[in-house]
DNA sequence: TTCGTATATCCGGATTAACGGATATATTAA
DNA sequence: TTAATATATCCGTTAATCCGGATATACGAA
C-alpha cells in the first residue's frame, strides 16, 4: 500500500504551456482567479460549452495539478492549486491578467451552492 | 502599396502559451536568452534536430512575434524580440528561467559568423 | 431501494500539429 | 555565369488533440 499511487510528476515549463495554450483552459483559469472557488455547472453556464467538454479540460488541469477540486455534495468545487511552485504561480497570475483582457467572459451567475 | 502587409495581429495570451507549449520552440527560446542573438546552424547543432524542423519552429516563432530574425549574407541571426508588450517578457523570461531547468540543453558551439 | 441532479469518463470522428526528406530560394565566392 | 553553403518552404505521412453525444458514476432526497 502506497501512500502515493501516481508519480507527482514534476510540473515542466513547457506542460504549464501546453495546458494553458487553449482558449477554454485558460478561461476556465480565470474565473478561477475572480471568484476563489468555482463549481463546475457556473462554468458550464459562463462557458457556454458542453458540460462533457468542460469537465474533460478541468481533468487536463487537474493532471497538470494548475488546479484542484473539492466535492461538496453533488457539487465539484474547482480552484488554482496555490501550493504551485513559485514561477508557476507567476505565470499563472501574469497569464490570467492578460488573458482576462483578451478573452471577455461571461460573469458567472453563482446558480448553486 | 502598404506600409505593412501583414496584419499585425496583437498577441493573446492563449497564442504565446500555445506558441511556447512545445518543447522544441521553448529550447529555441531559451538558447536565444542566453546569448543574445544566436545564428540557425548553431540552434541546429545544440538541438540536434533536422534543419527543416529547427527552421520550421523559427517561423511559427517569428509568426507570434516572439523572435524577430536580421540576415547577416547567408546566415539568419535569431533573437527574442525586445519590443514585446511588458507581460509577454515577463513570462518569457520566467518561462525560460524555468525552461532551462526543465530541459537540459547543450551549450551553443558558436562555429558560424 | 429508486429517482434526479451533478459530474466524469468513454469513444469514434474531425481537426490540427509535428515530422523530416526533398526541393526551392538567397547569398557569396570563384 | 556556376558552385557551394545556409536557410526556408513544400508536402505526404504520422501523431496528438479536440469535440460532444452517450454512458457511467457519485451523491442526496424521498
Amino acid at each position: 500500500m502506497h501512500a502515493i499511487h501516481t508519480a507527482p510528476a514534476r510540473l515542466t515549463a513547457a506542460e504549464l504551456c501546453k495546458c494553458l495554450g487553449e482558449e477554454l483552459r485558460l478561461s476556465l483559469l480565470c474565473l478561477m482567479a475572480v471568484d476563489r472557488e468555482v463549481c463546475v455547472c457556473d462554468l458550464v453556464a459562463a462557458l457556454e460549452a458542453p458540460q462533457s467538454t468542460i469537465s474533460r479540460h478541468l481533468a487536463l488541469l487537474r493532471q497538470c495539478g494548475l488546479v484542484v477540486a473539492r466535492r461538496q455534495g453533488t457539487w465539484m468545487h474547482y480552484r488554482i492549486d496555490d501550493s504551485l511552485p513559485e514561477w508557476a504561480l507567476t505565470i499563472v497570475e501574469e497569464l490570467v491578467r492578460q488573458g482576462r483582457q483578451d478573452l471577455d467572459l461571461k460573469p458567472l451567475s453563482g446558480r448553486c451552492c
